[in-house]
DNA sequence: CCCAATCGGGCATGAACGGGCATGAGCGGG
DNA sequence: CCCGCTCATGCCCGTTCATGCCCGATTGGG
């Protein structure tokens, strides 16, 4: 095994699980914990970890659960099926606008080497990834960054969706339902969101069922103002087809 | 079997197994290892495969950028002292711009937890490190992404700090000297670091002693623009003095 | 405040690398 | 048909790289 493998491995299992530590990573590669440190290291140059005392945690955390990793195993499968379904709906040319969130960010990094189109993103963690994708041409939209969200927000962010028109929005969403609609914790989100969802042609929402019928406080749009909502096969028919009848289309992954 | 064939076969087989070995394909083929290195820096430079030590990975495999950490090492020591040195001027409470850069990077990623202040910066991999810092108030400047160096640039990070004014900006410069002034190879980039400077009270330069002399096609502003240089002892007392004449103070880390 | 775990700089080693040179096959102009 | 040129390949050898080992310094939990 390579390093750069053996590194993007470490790299993979540090936001797998939001840790990693030497010693057991030396185990599990067959190699000295000064080979291991060394690879710490040199993510850490890169600014993919932040190497600490005994080991190394993942930057730029997507979401804001309290812990992170029984989290991450939760929904994994279904947000990685959402992700992987969303690839579909990708024009072959063109811009999208890319939200923040951990199933985007999942969609976002699993862009083929071989698109190549403009995206615009207001996620940092999105933005770090898409940086070095040679096929894409990355705009940032500024702000004040929310710790929480690792995204930006106000002024700048929302003058800028003011002055773009991209083809498609890739958004995601707290809670969503046809009575609610769209919501998220946040005020300041919530008017990205829908700044965002303004500059947009069409908008296409990924959201896993668990976010069905959840209810936050700061509203950024209805269900009749998603054209494509992505979930799980965790919504039921029903839902589904009641979301249709309001002119969403529903994909089930 | 022709050159281009084999390439093209070899290019076949790290797609189809992620990876590829010197060694295995010397056999394989029947030529030896140098041919086979001239083969993977052939698919290197044409950008499908990522050289590695020992063969050769198809690149969309690795999702980090080694060459990032790569650069870091050259003259690292220096760049390290520098960055330690630059602490010193940060104020207690306030606002502070940092520019991109490999030196600035070290820099920010340096911060002492316990530092509360408001840092504007156009550098992703800066805004990575930050982001999680728990005293920063973080704002982005968005705009183009520059691939090379992960920066934003054009027009909305020049009008984002055409509206701000900040205590001090910490700026980079590929070249430097009393005559030529500060210079780097984009313009692009040149012109957010001017902006960014006006945008600051007081300016410090981080840049290591190989920077001094070097001339580089955009020139963003003049030694005389910056309060104070921060650069290492590789820079001789004569050359510092003849800056400091220029009103400059400088610090040889 | 102490001690064990961890860190990182220095050194050693074997594999891999790559620049320079030589050889031989194909190519093209005269 | 000849001769010089280019290209692909092989070989040589000094240099670089990845890794492991050692040991003194540092860190952080108890």
């Amino acid at each position: 095994m390579y390093a750069p493998e053996r590194q993007q491995e470490i790299l993979r299992l540090a936001r797998d699980s939001g840790r990693v530590d030497v010693v057991s990573l030396a185990v599990q590669f067959q190699v000295t914990a000064e080979t291991i440190r060394r690879d710490l290291k040199t993510l850490d140059r890169a600014g993919v970890v932040r190497r600490v005392h005994g080991g190394a945690i993942p930057v730029g955390r997507l979401d804001f659960e309290p812990d992170l990793a029984e989290r991450e195993t939760t929904a994994a499968d279904e947000k990685d099926r959402i992700a992987r379904a969303a690839l579909a709906e990708l024009p072959d040319e063109g811009t999208m606008i890319v939200d923040a969130g951990s199933t985007v960010a999942l969609f976002a990094a699993a862009l083929p080497m071989e698109f190549s189109l403009t995206v615009v993103t207001h996620s940092l963690p999105t933005a770090a990834r898409l940086a070095d994708h040679p096929g894409i041409q990355l705009h940032l939209v500024g702000g004040r960054v929310r710790h929480r969200t690792r995204a930006a927000v106000d002024a700048w962010a929302l003058r800028a969706y003011g002055e773009i028109r991209a083809d498609v929005l890739f958004v995601a969403a707290n809670g969503f339902s046809t009575e609610h609609g769209l919501t998220t914790p946040d005020l300041a989100e919530a008017a990205v969101k829908r700044a965002a969802m303004a500059a947009a042609r069409r908008v296409v929402l990924l959201a896993d069922s668990s976010k069905h019928g959840q209810e936050h406080f700061a509203r950024f749009g209805g269900l009749n103002d998603v054209d494509l909502l992505i979930t799980d096969s965790g919504l039921s028919p029903e839902d589904a087809l009641a979301i249709e009848r309001g002119g969403t289309e529903v994909v089930r992954a």
